[in-house]
DNA sequence: TTTATTCATTAACGCGCGTTAGTTGACGCG
DNA sequence: CGCGTCAACTAACGCGCGTTAATGAATAAA
């Protein structure tokens, strides 16, 4: 029951020792010679007492926290769906285990972009940040610019300055509507991923558009409909094409997430997938595989991206330039059975 | 670029006050009246300077770090497919943003939990914790019971004395199985939604046993499979329930996670879902709904859980007593296509 | 023997803040 | 005028640690 607090200075008495050689012995701090049996004594006295450095103590001293934090955007009840989360924050906890960091996660109300990240750069229990921002019109990244706590973008901002990890949303929309195009679908629907702000969303969309024009097809605004993070919204959207008719054969969603709505759409509506409507997604959740039938999607390697955006953190927390301000991380089409009835690949 | 660090210290030259001041103004400490024109010239400067105070050094002068943490014991690989990390992040955001605390995601490393747990409560960077500890021969518990760091176990450690919010596992795959059972199946299979060391696992299973015994029916091992925590795991087991000719006409997944494999599994046997076979899953994830055929769970309010854990974590850091010391959570069926064909409630 | 050099260790300061025990001046009361 | 009372504010300490500059002891060089 709330054993008195264990400090350096009762390790250190009980070693017979300064304070000062404690801190130098338990850091490992190679610019101090200690006599190995001095160190063995220090050890030994600190693992009898239970001793662990107080982290607050340790970070003011320092000036390093000794954290990292994950800073999300998206609206609250959003984050439940983030199906990409978990994953995320299991590269990002594999990473940060090795040096010993925490992972924060911070979360910054809508509209509050710049105060909170002035407060996240000043309150100094971060030393670095990744970002998973992904709106186009968010007002507070300029803030990050000019401060000088190291930060990640895991995304795509334009005309944003900040290191960043992310896919080419662009290039990967098209392999999936290529994809299609392959098996001889003409008229696609597109469901984006989420609303446009969010720069993936306009991204995928942009790309769905370039693979069509490349085909020698004009994009028509009627077969494109705007998803949201949920599945829901993929449902509402193909129940709002299917109900005009469009007569359109394959439909492009910018995630899973709404593929999986989507689909359930088509089928309430007595269509067979894929002989009256083929589907690709975006993303190749786990659940991806699972679909009925098995969506064909785009592979996004989130725990690839984690690590990288992780291991680019931390070279700028070490004050190391990175070989590449923006890394984009490789896609590839996963192809299954929602696009052909024969789930060979490619 | 950089700007000087401000402190309390500038605030206190600015406003022209006492460093002592500005922390009784910031912090809105009532004991001391301050006068409101000084307090208004302490906050303009606050303002005008863009003072954020050292989160460090706030947490070593009143040892409160502010900061409570979220601890995850999952084996890191299966924290990517834990698809209510998301939502029970959501929802301690939401509530922590309130008091102004931060979320920390701490992994406790398997075989490593003694030292791990001992670190988390002397270490004081975190005021209070959230456990998603969930394994039975969960070692290091004890050192929590016995640390006076306020902590809220999420799930159910039999013989655990910590505070705890949890569902009624065991009513819970009951009322799974007595819907199906209700539908007139008897020979019913199930998949645990992990393996046996963790108490959902083991919980759920006896439920499926109740149930059973209930109608008279005795349990069959060899309709018991363990499934893991991913949809892949759920695949297997219903494939190897398949290929033994089992005779049985539904199955109970721990999981919706497990389900999908499950039901995928089914389908490319050839069976026809719910007319070959009946599925129930747990947990009502999302892409439930958008299953195909859309399945037959039982509802998990993620939200609530979050919710009232950190209620009660917060009674505890203030020192109240929680009202009770373990919280059930009412779970209820959520009837789908996959167990009939119309897919009305009961 | 004296002087430089290294090795092993420590005293003492400061990180930025919360907080206790004051100090100061204004005011009322007998 | 003397004495408390109270509002308004401040000086100074300590939280636990990292770290620099200094100290003493032992060894090598002169």
């Amino acid at each position: 029951m709330a054993e008195k607090r264990v400090t350096s200075q009762d390790v250190a008495d009980l070693a017979g020792v300064s304070r000062t050689t404690v801190s130098f012995v338990l850091n490992n701090d190679s610019r101090f010679s200690i006599r190995p049996e001095t160190q063995e004594k220090v050890r030994e006295a600190a693992l009898s007492l239970g001793y662990v450095p107080n982290a607050s103590a340790r970070a003011l001293a320092s000036n390093q926290a000794k954290a990292v934090g994950l800073v999300m955007t998206r609206d609250i009840q959003y984050i439940g769906s983030d199906l990409f989360l978990p994953q995320i924050i299991g590269g990002l906890l594999d990473s940060f285990k090795l040096y010993g960091l925490s992972l924060l996660i911070e979360w910054v109300e809508p509209g509050q972009q710049l105060e909170t990240y002035h407060k996240l750069t000043r309150a100094k229990h971060i030393d670095g940040m990744i970002l998973t921002v992904s709106r186009d019109d968010d007002s507070g990244l300029k803030v990050l610019e000019d401060s000088d706590v190291p930060a990640v973008l895991m995304g795509t901002v334009p005309g944003c300055k900040l290191h960043s990890v992310d896919i080419d949303n662009v290039l990967s929309a098209r392999k999936a509507v290529e994809h299609l195009l392959s098996l001889g679908h003409r008229r696609i629907a597109c469901i984006t991923d989420a609303r446009l702000p969010y720069s993936s969303a306009s991204q995928r969309l942009e790309g769905y558009k370039q693979a069509l024009q490349a085909a020698g097809i004009e994009p028509d605004d009627c077969l494109i409909r705007y998803g949201d993070f949920d599945s829901e919204s993929g449902y509402m959207a193909m129940a709002s094409l299917l109900i005009k008719k469009l007569d359109f054969t394959a439909t492009f969603a910018g995630s899973d997430n709404v593929a999986f709505g989507a689909m359930e759409a088509a089928r309430e509506a007595g269509l067979s997938i894929p002989r009256d409507m083929a589907f690709v997604g975006h993303d190749d959740i786990p659940l991806a595989r699972f679909a009925q039938p098995p969506l064909t999607t785009i592979h996004v390697p989130a725990d690839e991206i984690a690590r990288k955006s992780c291991q680019m953190l931390l070279q700028l927390m070490n004050d190391e330039a990175p070989e590449h301000n923006h890394i984009l991380i490789e896609t590839e089409l996963v192809s299954r059975s929602s696009t052909q009835a024969a789930g060979r690949s490619l």
